[in-house]
DNA sequence: CACCAGTGATTACAAGTGTAATCTATAGCT
DNA sequence: AGCTATAGATTACACTTGTAATCACTGGTG
């Protein structure tokens, strides 16, 4: 499976946001997601606008790479996602966790932690995941 | 500052085991790390073969990035990085983590958990570190 | 002192990316 | 039924990346 680019992959979070969606439903979804930076709306996503060229293009891009499904809906398509948004984030995480870390995890929450990063929801987080592991597995 | 390739990291990685280094050792360097996969060097590292010319092509690059500095040594060049390892890493796992976990670290934890990629030697390392966070703050 | 091996610099080149504009077919309006 | 707005397909284009080959300079060797 080829390599999904960043642009690529801010389209797919469209679409993993909310799906069946046509080109036009992604588009603003792409768009509403921090349009002139209206706070409240989700992340703080910086306000960037997305050209309704350059999704189509993303998205045709992303159905090459099997990334993207889509059916015929009359005239229009309706996109969906083909891969599952968890599986992908993992297997990103895993690659970067590998090629910084050596493959573990502690130095990387280790170096959160050394520039105050972390604070105490993300501690009872993973205290609580912790927890949930040592259940598992003992 | 631009942006370093994967590519490029290698090199620069090599950089960080050693270094002030000559193209030459870092070339070495790359190579050595599993060569035909003698067992027994240091990561798994899958023994691919770095062609010098690909290396010095690297160098440059980085050099031009401002990712690594060169002093003249007589007649040769001997590079040193000039990034800190744990500064650049950190930058890039902040980078990931904020594009995929809404900047969450415990949801990447927990896709490790729930895929079985913990063992007891991360979990002591983790608690260890939430023991000392506590100790800092509260 | 002339020549060569080796080093860094420059050039190459295809594939991937970000960002769009143009082309083409067609559904719906008049 | 003919025309137009529009959606998806195709084309564009500069920049980056991976991977090297060639160029040019220079210190050391014979």
């Amino acid at each position: 499976m080829t390599e999904i680019s960043n642009a690529e992959f801010e389209v797919l979070e469209a679409l993993w946001q909310n799906y069946p969606a046509s080109a036009n439903e992604i588009i603003a979804k792409l768009n509403e997601n921090g349009d002139t930076n209206t706070y409240g709306t989700d992340e703080v996503n910086q306000g960037k606008q997305w050209h309704d060229k350059t999704v189509k293009t993303l998205l045709n891009r992303l159905v090459k790479k099997k990334a993207v499904g889509f059916e015929k809906q009359q005239r229009h398509y309706l996109y969906s996602p083909l891969l599952e948004r968890e599986a992908y984030t993992l297997k990103e995480s895993k690659s970067l966790i590998e090629r910084m870390f050596s493959g573990k995890i502690a130095p990387l929450v280790a170096g959160f932690a050394k520039q105050n990063d972390l604070n105490k929801d993300d501690i009872s987080a993973l205290k609580s995941l912790i927890s949930d592991w040592e259940k598992n597995n003992d």
